[in-house]
DNA sequence: TGCCAATGTAAGCAACCACTTGCATACACC
DNA sequence: GGTGTATGCAAGTGGTTGCTTACATTGGCA
C-alpha cells in the first residue's frame, strides 16, 4: 500500500475518532505506521492532508440508483433505503464528526453535505414521478416527503451508536420498517409477495385485515 | 448575573462552536467577561466546568407534552411536534458538537442522548395507545413510527444550517408538513378544520380529492 | 477603621502542537 | 561504484494549552 494512501486513510480513520483538532499529526503518522516527517514531506501540511482526506472519502458515491420511470415503487424505495442507509451506517462516524464541526471548519461540512442534497434532489423527483403516473396519492409534498424518509434512515443511522436501546432492530431490517411506514404515507400500497424472504416478518400479525381508516365519523 | 453562570454560559456557548478541546480556558473566560483564574477558582478544572455546563444545558425540559389519553391525534401530534422541534432547534449547535465528539467523550454524549430516549418512550406509547383506541389503523409498529417521527424532525433541525437549500420551508410550518404525511402513515385522517388558520395551505391545492390507492390491480 | 472574601494582574511551568533543519540510512537504477 | 530518491532519527522552533504561584485591588461588613 503505498504511503500517501496509508496516510489519508489513518488521518480519516484518526479524525472519525478525534475531530480535527484532536488529529495530530503525530498520531497520524504512527497511525499510519509511518514518520511524522513523512507526512510533511508529502502533504506539505497537516491542513492540507485533512483537506484532500475528507474530500476523497465524501467523493466515494452512494450505490443506490433510482430508476428514471417508476415500475415497482415499493420494491425500488425499499432496494433504495437499503442501499443509501447502509452507505450512512458506514460512514456515520465521519458524518457526526463532520458535522459536529460545522461551526469551525464549514467547508469540511459542506463537502460532506453536498452528497445528501444531490440524493435528496433526486428522491424527490422520483416521488413526483410516482404523482404523475398515479402510482401514488397525489395530496402530499414530494419535497418534504423525500425529507421525511431521508431524515428517518439518516437518524436511525446517526443515532443508532449512541443510542442501541432505542433501536431494537437489527440494521438489515430497518429500513424495511421505515418503509412501510413511508409507503402507507405517500399512498403506495403495501408491497406484494415480491421478497417473499423478507416481506412477512415486518409487520404486525393482524396485517392489512383492520386498516381502517375514520371517514367523516 | 452570577458570575458562576456566566461561566457557564460562556462554556455552552464557546463549546458549541468549538468544541471541547478548542473552548479553551482563555477563551470561555474572554468570553464570560472574567479572568481565567477566575475560572479555575470556581470550577477547580476545566473538565469540572465543562460536564457541569453540558449537565445543566441537557436537563432543560422539553415543553412538549403527550396527553396520557389521546383526543384529538392530530392536534396532539401537532402541538407535539411543534415543540419538539423547536427544541432542537434552539439546541442544534449543541447537539450536533455534543454528537461529533461522541467517540472522544461518551459521557457527555450520553448526556445529551438521555433526553431523546425518554421522549422516544413517550411518544411510542402514545401512538401504542391510539392503535388501542381505535384512532389510527393497527397494522404498523409504534416502535419504528416513533422513530420516524422523531428522526424526521431530529435531521431537519440539525441539517438545516448546514443545507439551508435542501429547507424551503420556514421552521414553523416544517413540523406541520412532517405531520401531514406521517398521520398519513399511522391512518389517522387528516386534520378536519381545527386549525383554521394554518390548516388549508399546507396540503396541495387538490387536497383529499384524489385519494386513490390501487387495490389489487 | 480593619478584616475578609472575591476578583484581577503578572509571570511562569510543563506538556503538547505544527513544522523545520541537519544528517544518516536504504534501495533503485545507471 | 555513483547518484538520486524516499524514508527515518534526533533535535529544536515558536506558539498554545491547562493550570499554578505570588501579589495587588476592590468592596462589603463588623
Amino acid at each position: 500500500m503505498d504511503v500517501r494512501e496509508k496516510l489519508l486513510t489513518a488521518a480519516l480513520k484518526v479524525f472519525e475518532e478525534a475531530g480535527s483538532r484532536g488529529a495530530t499529526t503525530r498520531r497520524i503518522a504512527s497511525e499510519a505506521g509511518v514518520n511524522e516527517i513523512t507526512l510533511f514531506r508529502h502533504f506539505g501540511s497537516k491542513a492540507a492532508l485533512m483537506s484532500e482526506a475528507l474530500a476523497c472519502a465524501s467523493a466515494a458515491p452512494v450505490e443506490n440508483r433510482l430508476p428514471a420511470e417508476p415500475v415497482d415503487p415499493a420494491r425500488e424505495l425499499l432496494a433504495w433505503s437499503h442501499g443509501g442507509y447502509a452507505h450512512l451506517r458506514r460512514n456515520a462516524a465521519m458524518i457526526r464528526t463532520a458535522m459536529g464541526e460545522m461551526e469551525q471548519a464549514p467547508d469540511a461540512a459542506r463537502c460532506v453535505a453536498a452528497n445528501p442534497a444531490r440524493v435528496h434532489e433526486q428522491l424527490k423527483a422520483y416521488l413526483a414521478r410516482l404523482q404523475e403516473r398515479g402510482l401514488a396519492s397525489t395530496d402530499w409534498d414530494p419535497h418534504a416527503a423525500s425529507s421525511m424518509l431521508m431524515g428517518t434512515l439518516f437518524s436511525d443511522a446517526m443515532g443508532r451508536d449512541m443510542m442501541p436501546e432505542k433501536y431494537p432492530y437489527s440494521e438489515a431490517e430497518a429500513p424495511a420498517r421505515y418503509v412501510l411506514l413511508f409507503l402507507r404515507a405517500i399512498g403506495v400500497d403495501a408491497p406484494a409477495a415480491h421478497h417473499p424472504a423478507e416481506g412477512s416478518p415486518l409487520q404486525d400479525p393482524e396485517r392489512g385485515s383492520t386498516h381502517q381508516r375514520r371517514r367523516d365519523p
